[in-house]
DNA sequence: CCTGTCTCTGACAACGTTGTCCAGGCTCTA
DNA sequence: TAGAGCCTGGACAACGTTGTCAGAGACAGG
């Protein structure tokens, strides 16, 4: 499952076991005897009967006061939480969910929490969770399918009452048991495979569409796309919109313009150079995604020529570059609060159906967008 | 504590309990009911019990399966194995962690996720739990104390084994009895308040010194110094690093040079507008964080005369903006990751005591930096 | 003084898992 | 063939909490 680097792996399900001359390991509790604090038992917290004890009253009186449920005289329960305050009671959430059956927590998996566009949908759903009493534990699946799984899977063992998942891989049936057990499930950013399921998207067609329609208003014909690996649904549905805009404008669009596969900066590079150089180079390119583009500015920057630009996903700092970077933006923070809320009406069992909502997009321009075909 | 929008709140505290008529709410394990899984209980997911009796085997066989533990025949083992499948069982690691004593997760608690420095920092750290087996829960603390402490204690009730906190308030006694009952605890970017902790932080002081070092070695004298509120230990270090540049260089500074508080755009570009106005403006700029350098880069941008500035933290596109822009870099996921392997060092008991690493900065030069005075 | 009601409190079971321990059946050897 | 030893499987307690229920006082009304 995961590797271990060190001698801490609680979850490892391998065996540590006696070896066959019948040591064992020295069990965990008997650690950090030095940190153990007075008048809790060797090694460990304090506990509601600890304090019962100490406070002279019953468990569950302890319980009444902590969950400050009425029916305690004022007595008592200055007595108990002198006891609480003495004995640096916390009480623990993980019995408490056993007990309850709601963990009072819901996992994001998203992609690369290190991408900018990651980082205020994360954000968002946190702001959400937290306005219903809920914690986020958050899971970057690397654009890998097998992790993915393994991290939403992980976060179901650990019973969240929700997921919010950014699809790596293209098949969820894996999920079904899990929504059949009453895990809330929406998807954001791209749409579950083979599954019926709540979904949170942009408008990447539409998006694309209109941001190549914008370069194509402003005279251009031979117009270049460098998007994300197809499999990807929002990389596919931008080409879409792009052929579309194309096709609608009655140009006929060549193979050498498109370049899909990894955005890593060697390869767009690469695509953009090559569809910059020969005879019929293209005058403008329309840009999949935010890496996309900004490995893209670097290449025009170089270039002898002006070359138009459009790119999906708004990026900082995009106003003050010569000329300004137009961009079709999506809402990050709006996909992930939505998103997170209907996660919640779920929970509430206020939403009816699986449902597909889609948030607009829009067109910002700034100059790279505007300028003219260079021929 | 947390607000409720909605009848969702699984850790509310307060007393939802029969009105005064007697009426109850309908329990909880009573929804749902289409949903549920033949063989599974009433609205609740099978247990290790539920695939025993289907597998016509006991209890501990059927953990001995899930964990991979040696004493089970394969044909045993298949008709498990096919139970499990069959009815969609996934431990509970809510009863596991119980039983275990360890959570296998750690927290993070940092002030904003949305801000591109915290998301490498994020995800270093969760790599490194990824590797000890571990999750990550996020939380941000809005650069409020309240809310961090509300944050960090109600992580360590969900008992995870570990903390890595970006400091908001300065007073950490709170976590004092937490520490003592076990949690490993590292402070990042800056250090714990009151209390000897393990702490991880970027030369603040140096940098900045550096960064100021630089300008006056250009030509310059006359500097500006914006930065965040001086109780945000980074911001006083950076402020401390300036004026020792200043000092050992000779030059007396004056107040109007230095604008620290909040780091909104509207309060940083008016003190950036006030410092480049009068008889005797500032040549250079020295600018505390990165959204302080993004918006002054802006107020730069329709400024007549060209202006020096370095900026602490490295902004994206940086490189293509005219002129480039010359930061004093720190490595965020570095920070990241020095602070949770330290984290996990402490649990594995590999670490001695509490101790203050310190990551060198980087300065870069691209050419905002190297303008000479526009006297 | 007894009875009924009300308030406060505590004993106990249950949540789902894992560790301990023991029993029964098997193989192997003397 | 009997005894020793191993392998497999299961009964049971424990982890720390909460829900249920019933008991113990207090107090008022008859």
């Amino acid at each position: 499952m995961l590797d271990a680097t060190s001698s801490y792996n609680p979850m490892d399900s391998r065996i540590p076991v006696a070896d066959r001359t019948g040591h064992r390991t020295v069990p965990e509790t008997t650690r950090r005897t030095e940190r153990r604090l007075p008048g809790t038992r060797y090694g460990n917290r304090p506990t509601m009967k600890d304090v019962a004890a100490r406070a002279g009253v019953g468990l569950k009186t302890v319980s009444r006061v902590v969950n400050g449920e009425p029916g305690v005289t004022p007595e008592t329960e200055r007595r108990v939480q002198e006891a609480i305050e003495a004995l640096g009671f916390r009480r623990n959430d993980s019995a408490r969910v056993l007990r309850k059956g709601r963990t009072a927590s819901i996992g994001l998996v998203l992609e690369d929490l290190a991408d900018p566009f990651y980082g205020p949908l994360s954000r968002a759903v946190e702001e959400v969770a937290r306005a219903h009493g809920a914690l986020l534990i958050n899971g970057s699946s690397a654009e890998d399918a097998d992790r993915e799984q393994e991290l939403v899977l992980a976060l179901c063992a650990r019973r969240v009452d929700g997921l919010v998942v950014i699809p790596a891989g293209d098949d969820h049936r894996y999920l079904e048991p899990e929504i059949k057990a009453g895990v809330a499930t929406v998807f954001v950013d791209r749409p579950a495979g083979h599954i019926d399921a709540d979904v949170v998207v942009s408008d990447n067609f539409g998006g694309a569409r209109d941001g190549v329609g914008h370069l194509i208003a402003h005279g251009h014909r031979r117009i270049g796309f460098i998007g994300d690996m197809p499999r990807i649904h929002t990389a596919a549905e931008r080409l879409r919109g792009y052929r579309t805009a194309m096709e609608d404008a009655g140009i006929p669009v060549e193979d050498a313009w498109m370049s899909l596969g990894v955005t890593d900066p060697e390869r767009v590079g690469r695509a953009a150079r090559e569809m910059l150089s020969g005879p019929e180079p293209v005058t403008a390119i329309f840009t999949g995604n935010n890496r996309v583009t900004v490995t893209v500015i670097r290449v025009l920057a170089g270039h002898p020529r002006p070359v138009a630009l459009v790119g999906f996903d708004d990026i900082e700092l995009a106003d003050l570059l010569q000329p300004g970077v137009t961009v079709v933006a999506q809402d990050a923070a709006a996909l992930g609060r939505t998103a997170a809320e209907r996660l919640f009406r779920q929970l509430d069992g206020t939403l009816l159906g699986p449902e597909r909502v889609e948030l607009p997009t829009r067109l910002i321009t700034r100059g790279s967008g505007e300028l003219p075909p260079a021929d």
